[in-house]
Parts: C-alpha cells; structure tokens; sequence
DNA sequence: GACTAAATTGCATGCGTATGCAGACCATCC
DNA sequence: GGATGGTCTGCATACGCATGCAATTTAGTC
C-alpha cells in the first residue's frame, strides 16, 4: 500500500471523469445503450431510458459534446465576432444575438479581435474550433475567406454591415430609408441648414446613412448639405467635428450623426460653444442606444430593431439544417423607426407661438 | 459516369474536410508525422516540419481542435457567464476578460442566461463543453455545483462578488476600502448629511460599499446616514429612490449610490426636481463606467481597475496548469481610487469663496 | 568500416461518443 | 405452431488527432 500503482480505477476515481461506458457497466449494458438514452431520435424503451437517466444521475455523468461532435460533426457553437464592445450599441447587439444562439441549443464562442487585428487574421483560428455557424458585427472578411466557409459549409452572417460581391449572408437595417426618414423630418419641422457628419468613412452604414440623407435633401429642393468627416464612430469623433463645424461661420441648424454615440459628442461640444440644444441647433442620432433616452441627452434618432434583426440574423444561419443543405446568400433590411425626443425641435411652430405670445 | 457511386473521394472532395490523413497521404508520409508538425513539444526535423506545413497550406488543412481536445483533455476554452450585459459596466468588464483569456491562447464560450435563469440552470450545460475554466461575473453558485466543478478540477473564478464558505476563487476591488474613501471625501469636502443608496440588497457588492462608507463615517463622528433602498443596480432603481429620497423634508447634502448607473439616474432625478448637482447636492456613484466622464454628468466615482481585476481573476485560473496541478481558491482584492469629479464640490471653500467674491 | 547514440519516423492504440447492422425477444395473426 | 413484423439491445466501427513504443535513419566516433 506504501506505493500507489496508477491502476485505471484510480486514474477514475482521480479525475473523476463519468464516462457512458462508466454507466454501462454499472448497469450491465452496452454504451450503446447509454448513448440512446440521451438522444432524441435512437429508439430505446421508456423503461431502460429512465434507468439510465436515474444511474447517470447518481454517477454525475454529463455526455462529453466534444466527443460528441466528432462523430455528428457539429459543435452547435456559433461563433460570434465582436470588433467593437464600447460603443453601447454592440452590448445590446450581442445580448440579442446570444439570446437567439441560446434559444436555439446553441451556445456562443466569442471572438474580439485585439487591436489592429482583422477579422481576417482570427478566422483560421475559429474555424479550427469547427463551429457551426458565423456571425460578423461590424466587420467584413475577405472574398478569399468566405470561398473558404462556403467550401467547408459554415454559414456566415454580417451582421450590420454588408459588402455587395460577397457571398456571405448580410443583416442589417435599412439605413437608406432611415436616413431619407431624418431628412423628411428635418425638413417637415423647418431646418434650412442641415449638416451630416460621417463616422468610419468607408463603413457601408456610414455611406448609406450619409447618401440617402444627402440624396432625399435634394430631392426635397434643398441642395446643400454641409458635410463633416467625423473619421470614426466614436464620442470623441463626433465631438470634435461638431467643434470644427460650429467654429466656422454659417451655423447649421440640424446635426444628423452617422450614430448615437457622436451624436451625443456633438450635444457636448455644442454645449461647452454655448449653443444650445434644440433652440439653437438640432441633433439626430442613428441607433436608439439606451443613452439616448436619458433626460440629459434625449436625442432623437433612428432606431435599430435590434431584437428583430438578431432574430433575422440567427435564422439566416439555419442551423437546423445539416451541412450541405444550407441556403444561398440573402440579404435582409429591416427597417427602422423614428424616434423623436427633445434634442430636434419644430421651427415652424415656435414661429407662431413667438409671434402670438408677443403680441 | 451516369450513376455516381459514393466513394471515398467523392465524399472528401464533397465535404471539402481536410484530415491530417488527407495531408499524409499526398506527402506520402504517416498521419503522425502530420500531427508533430503541429505540436510544439514533438520532435520532428525542420524540413519535414516545412514541408507538411506547404502541404497543409495548399490543401486548406487546420488542425481540428476539437478532436485533439478529446485526447489531450484540453479545449482552449474558457466559460464566461455573464448575468448583465446592459449595465455600462459589463461590457468594459466583458472586453478586458476576453482580451485576457485571448492573449493566452485559450477562447471564450459566453453564456448570458435568459430572464429569470439561474447560474446553477446552466452549470451543467457548460460543464458539457468540458471547458478548462470558468469565470462567473455578478453572479454565485451553490455550494454543490462548486464541489461539482472542484472535483472535475475545473477552476472558478467569481469576479466581482464572493461568497465567504465558497470553495472557488474570487476577484473583485475592494469595496469596503474604496467605500471609505467616499466617507473620507466627503466628510473632507464638509458634507454633513450623507446619504446612501443601495442596489440589490444581498449583493457583496452592495453590502460592502454600504458597511464601509456607514461605519467610516460613524469613525468620523457622523453618526446619522440616510439610508435608502433602491432595490437592484439599475437606473431606473436610482432615478426612483432619489426621487422619493429628495421629495421627503431634511434633505441630505450627498448622494452615494452602490453604483454608476444608479448615481447617473440621481442625477437626473433630482435635477428633474430643480435641485442642482452639485451646488444643492453632491452624488457620488461607484465603477467609473464610461458614461460617468461625460461632461453632461461628470460624475466623482470610485474607478475599479478592470484591467487589472481582469488579469487577476484570468491569472488565478492558471491555465497553463494541467488538471489536477491547480492551486487552492485565492481571494484577491484590487483597490480602487477616487475620480473627482463635477458632480461634487467643496462645501467649506465655497463659503468663503462666497464672502470674498461679495466684498 | 563498424559500432553507439541520437534524432526522426511509422505503427498501433485510445480519447468518448453515435450509429449501421444483426441478433434477440415479444406479440400478433393465420 | 410457425411465420411475420416490430421493438429493443449489443457489437463493431468510425470520427480526427496525440502519443508511447519500436523501427529506421543519421550523425558521430574510434
């Protein structure tokens, strides 16, 4: 007894790792049997199944899905890429989406790329994990790396963004429709002045957030819109654009951000200026994260189904369907809805009102 | 050539999966061979290693993880259970505990658990996974689902809350020290009756920041401390008990809230109220989150070290062990520090102030 | 050139599970 | 009673890779 021999029965004991075959044999059946007492589909009598259900119980035994995927080769994770988790869109976007991924049986493996890192560089990484399913925040991959997944049958999904050529599924809002609705509020309300200020300039929210408020202003007959390049998504960005712009003489009247967080810059900087918001200026956002609900900001804007399109965007994947019997590419636009607060105000009316009051 | 029979070929070709196997054969070498190229310990000679690894590039070959986890009794991954992605704190908390668990070569499996799902409920789904760790964020489990996991020598690390008898491992700041830091401050800054506002009542959090800041200001010689319930960590929590709070006679002069978010929704309930912050009344929260540096809250704070909190919590889990080597749970407390901020002032200068500047 | 030691490679096996196939068992029917 | 059909279980194998051991090659030495 002085020496310990490394017997199987202590390496078990040791580890305590419950393998079906562990039940098995305190049962006295195959791990055949084990293994259908677990599955859905395996044909096994209500009886056996409630044996082996009540001996695993009592062993602690958990079927290993790691082990499992090998043979049914799929993990039932879905990978999700997360370029960004500061901006307070995404935290919203990843509750919703992991919702849908757990929903479903799945569960999530989440990938944030490290700074200066491409989303192209982490793929090799995650497909080694043999994950079901993709799905891309805010983040293209290239052309080469989605032949690569269409080959090896793993859906891919970018979620709020979306590049025309590329065979990968694509869910987004429509932020052409979105940005015309601004437009036609902006006018409808009186603005004269409007000013867009662009986020990541080459990011297609920005562009169509950008063309379609530019190209409905003209087709309402109001053919300058001042533009201002914000450079990123970010508070910083939209702060110190509207400092720029409102230094500079001929004031707009109406700020359209390519999203909340710079709009919310942008209300800063305009205050720290003195100018005041609405009365002297005012401000739409595009997203409806939950800050632009706060009595401080109040900010008008567009907002993002995000719920809807987390839903559209796990469906997409069909994940209930095995490899090979995937659908083609789709592209879905869900549009969104005009949120109007107090950061924007009625120029026409206060008109009006100013007039009779002074009267 | 009409009718296709399923060969061997056709089916590789189809799936497109390339094995270790497929990489021998065309090399003409052993499916080991293949798997020492990939090994950092084996030893094979730099040629071959080279060779394999073009062969591997042309084919499209990644090694599979998850085979080689049910071999080595490793999968890389890390479980992070996240109870609240929408307080402002989590998502900052989630980046840092991803970069850290990245940066050492493991990945994170999320898991957020739906309404009114327990950590417990997805305990053993996790554990399915066979991750090598876990980290639970806001959130405990029993007693029996830790011993379940020490026996399995799954490491669990809590951040961000302990529980005394809790046989697994625990970062969080230290509340109590920081906490006093506030009674310091404001009794320092001449305030003389504070109150508090606390979150979910049983949260170690809550109760830490509360004991702590209460009986510092008992050591001060200030023995009455409004107390108020808010009830969770919410804004909505905040903005509702600082309303009742204010609307009662006997104002107190400063606010500490359990947290931020609370802080921020004081805020804007009492200047809904008319009473000014911080000339009427100081609010101080706790965390720092992001929104707490915005000038339209400038909010003083007690500023947790992520960072830091998060490699401490990814360090004690000490991945690079093998199983059976971890060290015995550790509970680890990393200080915060005091932000000042807008949103309190000096209550003795300004009196002074005042009659200079009235002379 | 023969021998030893070291480096490299192949062979065989196992990780824990799912599943096709065949056998065992039972009930039913003519 | 034998044949038929159906339900359930065990056997054997495979998933893709890592690794101990044996076989082979290479280098090094006298």
């Amino acid at each position: 007894m002085a020496r310990r021999s490394i017997t199987k029965a202590a390496v078990t004991k040791a580890g305590t790792h419950v393998t079906a075959e562990d039940v098995a044999r305190t049962l006295g059946v195959s791990q055949s049997t084990i293994s259908r007492a677990f599955s859905m589909t395996a044909s096994i009598s209500d009886e056996m199944k409630l044996k082996v259900i009540k001996a695993a119980n009592k062993l602690g035994y958990q079927p290993n899905v790691i082990a499992r995927s090998l043979i049914t080769r799929r993990t039932n994770m879905v990978a999700i890429v997360m370029a960004n988790l500061v901006d307070p869109f995404y935290p919203v976007v990843l509750d919703e989406l992991v919702q849908q991924v757990q929903s479903r049986g799945f569960q999530t493996l989440l990938f944030v790329p490290s700074p200066g890192q491409d989303v192209d560089d982490i793929m090799p990484n995650l497909l080694q994990y043999q994950v079901d399913a993709i799905v891309l925040t805010s983040a293209t991959i290239s052309s080469a790396m989605a032949r690569i997944c269409a080959a090896r049958d793993t859906p891919v999904v970018s979620f709020n963004r979306y590049v025309p050529g590329l065979q990968i599924h694509a869910v987004s809002s429509d932020n052409i429709a979105g940005a015309r609705q601004v437009a036609d509020f902006l006018v409808a309300t009186g603005h004269e002045r409007p000013a867009f200020i662009s986020g990541e300039r080459d990011a297609t929210t920005n562009r169509d957030r950008r063309n379609g408020f530019v190209s409905r202003l003209k087709q309402l007959k109001m053919n300058s819109c001042i533009q201002e390049e914000g450079g990123d998504f970010s508070y910083e960005a939209g702060y110190a654009a509207t400092k720029r712009l409102l230094r500079r003489a001929g004031h707009p009247d109406a700020l359209f951000f390519a999203c909340d967080v710079m709009a919310i810059g942008g209300i800063d900087a305009a205050r720290e200026l003195g100018i005041s918001v609405p009365e002297d200026i005012s401000i739409v956002g595009y997203d409806d994260v939950p800050m632009a609900a706060l009595p401080s900001y109040s900010l008008t804007t567009i907002r993002q189904p995000i719920r809807e399109m987390a839903k559209a965007a796990v469906d997409v994947l069909d994940l209930a369907e095995p490899r090979g019997m995937k659908s083609g590419p789709t592209t879905r636009m869900i549009p969104g809805s005009l949120i109007t607060r107090s950061s924007t105000m009625n120029r026409r009316a206060p008109v009006r009102v100013g007039k009779a009051s002074r009267r």
